[in-house]
DNA sequence: CGCTGAGTTGAGAAGGTTCAAGGTATGTGG
DNA sequence: CCACATACCTTGAACCTTCTCAACTCAGCG
């Protein structure tokens, strides 16, 4: 597999980086509303209303981790996405009569909107506009990704896949050539974010760190020994690294090319 | 749960319709895109590529059914979402390396568009990139239910989810009672959708019919003996009738108010 | 020091999957 | 019009993964 990785464009390769760069830099675009935005700071674990005085409202991760989780009657909860810096998030995104919830993973801060403000703002800034489109589509082609690893991978392959994807987002190199990643979300989010019970991603993640995989770490931080033994667990490992491509400056990036 | 159904505001409501008008009809803000878009018109299993010359492409569901999968590498292929009448789609809803292809289930027509020149004229037209806006909060939600069918409901809730969801799209009334479904979607396909094994669908399916839930049909068609009985089995029944409420007249809609 | 909440682990049960065989509709060519 | 091929669907039996439930560990904390 090392040899596949390191070609860059895959088969039927979509729309290269070409189409993108319309998006001026995020930050740049993003200031504007720095006016016209709350800056919500959260503590981990609070729960943020997705409605703003009953109306339609946005939210715009600036740090920090959130989840958005729904529970269907007489269903365990789902955890439907993460959300990091940069992603957006509309009320309405949440599913009627299924008891959403957006809660706040670690202490981070979102801007929050009323919906038509935004609205306005973005028909008179086409870079906005462009921001907010593109990171729909970044966020759809993550839920992509989501839902293949829900509906047809094993255990393993989603742990896997999980574990890469927030190595994308927060892993930081360690001397040992590991990468030590923060875990804002607990044993049971990461398991209903997987579709698995929290028992079955105990074990899996015990035989991982067994195959030394995985090494031992305090709480709320996952040591990651073998990332490239890790991509290679999780069938969705160069399709994330492309997703996120850009984004952060991405230690792991370097690894899967 | 017949008297919990009759309350249309359910604990936690969203954003109420109210939000939503600001939106002109969606077929008279398409009427504009007319003379831009190519028509495409597909037969069943058809693939439509999912870029245009290797650029981003937009396509916009006028009729028929559609759908996204994936297939990651040593994996099942999986269905990522059904497109229908009013679906918006974009390339980079695709992740990268994952073998996507966008597949017509039926006799179909879409509209296609170089995302460049819609960018362009949903920045002329604040209804236009209303309608896209609110094209991509639907279809957030839908796929909000889809992840919490995948991740936690057992085979048979998935199986009513689906049937639902397609009666609400496609439902006609028949004079015994029940409801006469198209089924441009093969066993197959319904399977990869709910990750399901084909054979799974098919035993529940059976259990469904031998319960009168489902009765005997034609080749791509089914037949819904007891509508209220299917939404009482998927625990997401009420999120998608609220979905789809305001889309098309909806002959199910009734039944659940 | 005992409480609490999160994580780990084992044994048995449940639900899906796999594989293989048979059935049923649709289309094709004689 | 029939015989045949094909694709799709159905069903049964054995198997396997994951879930359930319960016991246990461990860290943090009043």
């Amino acid at each position: 597999m090392a040899s596949d990785v390191k070609s860059p464009t895959g088969p039927r390769s979509r729309a290269d980086a070409l189409d993108e760069p319309t998006c001026t830099a995020a930050d740049a675009v993003l200031s504007t509303l720095a006016t016209q935005a709350s800056r919500l700071r959260t503590r981990r674990g609070q729960n943020i209303a997705l409605t703003l005085e009953g109306g339609e409202a946005v939210f715009i991760v600036r740090s920090g981790a959130f989840m958005l989780h729904v529970t269907m009657p007489d269903t365990p909860r789902q955890v439907v996405a993460f959300f990091f810096r940069g992603d957006v998030l509309r009320s309405s995104f949440a599913p009627p009569h299924a008891n959403a919830t957006l809660t706040s993973a670690s202490a981070a801060e979102v801007w929050r909107l009323r919906w038509t403000v935004l609205e306005g703002l973005a028909a008179a800034d086409p870079a906005l506009a462009c921001f907010l489109q593109d990171a729909m589509a970044t966020q759809m082609a993550r839920h992509a990704v989501h839902v293949a690893a829900i509906g047809q991978f094993s255990g393993e392959q989603r742990v896997a896949t999980v574990l890469t994807e927030l190595a994308m987002r927060t892993g930081m190199p360690t001397p040992a050539g590991g990468l030590m990643l923060d875990m804002p979300f607990s044993r049971k989010d990461i398991a209903d974010y997987l579709g698995l019970n929290s028992d079955t991603l105990s074990r899996i993640m015990s035989r991982l760190r067994s195959t030394g995989v995985l090494g031992h770490s305090e709480r709320s931080r996952a040591l990651v020994r073998d990332f490239q033994a890790l991509a290679r667990l999780s069938p969705a490992a160069r399709s994330l690294a492309e997703i996120h491509r850009g984004r952060r400056g991405g230690h792991c990036q370097s690894k899967l090319d």
